[in-house]
DNA sequence: GACTGAATTCTAGCATCGCTAGACAAGCGA
DNA sequence: TCGCTTGTCTAGCGATGCTAGAATTCAGTC
């Protein structure tokens, strides 16, 4: 059986090569650089190989996107919980967002934008990406207000958060007013 | 000078037909479908003629946005102007604004997600973008609140619409609260 | 330690993409 | 009718995602 579990492991270790490599290059040349063959070439293997681990470069993008959702969660809860207060939570929770958004833009896109072949907002949804819409509930589900479901009013921050997000960093929005808006978002929406 | 005027009457209905063909196109079977030979086909001229109207697909996909972005703008004058009072101005923008995204998905991922090329949020952004952000300000300028620059507030309603377009249009949201979730907004929001 | 068969990986190629050089034809003014 | 400009087309380049089938590697057996 070692040998067998040798092979599988080596193919885990290879697996995650093919999505740092494809993270690495999206992030600093854009998904359109993200290419099979280059992918190919910098993990040292020929074009099919990445053919047995994902049905094809939309897979790469969702194996990215689960990466993505994890880190998201993960830096949401550590803003969050440094806060204190519900009205210093919901502040870190939105800069938390917004900063992953411009630091991992790719990452970010392959999340939110891209089509990774990913189900959203049902039952089988991948946890990656259920666990980073809890965290935002964490903190969001707090403030919603009398009469408002956290889990709708989630959604709305959320959404609202993205249009920011997206608008700024395609550059449709002015970037200098980009924090006086978001405290306006902030201070309006949630209740405190 | 006739035939020179003939010419170029000529011209511009070709070229009206290419952005037509292509929203078309891009409409019923999405941007992918929108190639340089599929085009050339549908407006019966070869590949080449293309180039000699746009630079490139992307500068096609430019020119769509910006016949979007005069529609978008009247959509949005028509349904306030037809609404009394500020509360009901600023519900009518915000769904005549998510109607224009949810029945022109491919004319509005060219204005607000696709790169046609165009400069925003600038002293040279062409007249239709102008425009379609001042049928916004219009309307909501007047419930920004008090100390809240009316064109700040702008942006960021539009923001939020745009997140909620976008993310229930990509499946990211569940679909049966799209309502309830406008309401939330706009309600928090304006200052009525 | 050589051999066989299965698993793995590679080479080569398909159809399609955006875009362009250079050949060709149309249609104007003289 | 002719010459020349202007316009259009054919053909092709280097890419893309993806795959069929050949070639190789390697584990288990004699």
């Amino acid at each position: 059986m070692s040998v067998q579990e040798r092979k599988e492991r080596e193919r885990a270790d290879r697996e995650r090569l093919i999505v740092a490599a494809a993270r690495e290059l999206a992030e600093h040349q854009g998904w359109d650089a993200v290419t099979t063959r280059r992918l190919a070439e910098r993990i040292e293997y020929s074009q099919p190989v990445l053919y047995s681990h994902f049905r094809g470069k939309r897979e790469i993008i969702g194996a990215v996107a689960l990466q993505g959702a994890s880190e998201l969660a993960a830096a949401v809860r550590a803003a969050t919980a440094a806060a204190d207060g519900s009205r210093a939570r919901v502040h870190a929770l939105a800069h938390a967002y917004l900063d992953f958004a411009t630091r991992n833009p790719a990452v970010y896109d392959a999340i939110f934008q891209l089509d990774g072949g990913l189900p959203y907002a049902r039952e089988d949804t991948p946890e990656p990406l259920k666990d980073a819409f809890a965290a935002l509930l964490e903190t969001l589900g707090e403030v919603a207000g009398d009469g408002i479901e956290p889990g709708l009013f989630t959604e709305t921050v959320w959404a609202s958060l993205h249009g920011l997000a997206t608008l700024a960093r395609s550059g449709r929005l002015p970037p200098e007013d980009a924090e006086r808006r978001v405290e306006l978002l902030v201070d309006r929406l949630a209740r405190i």
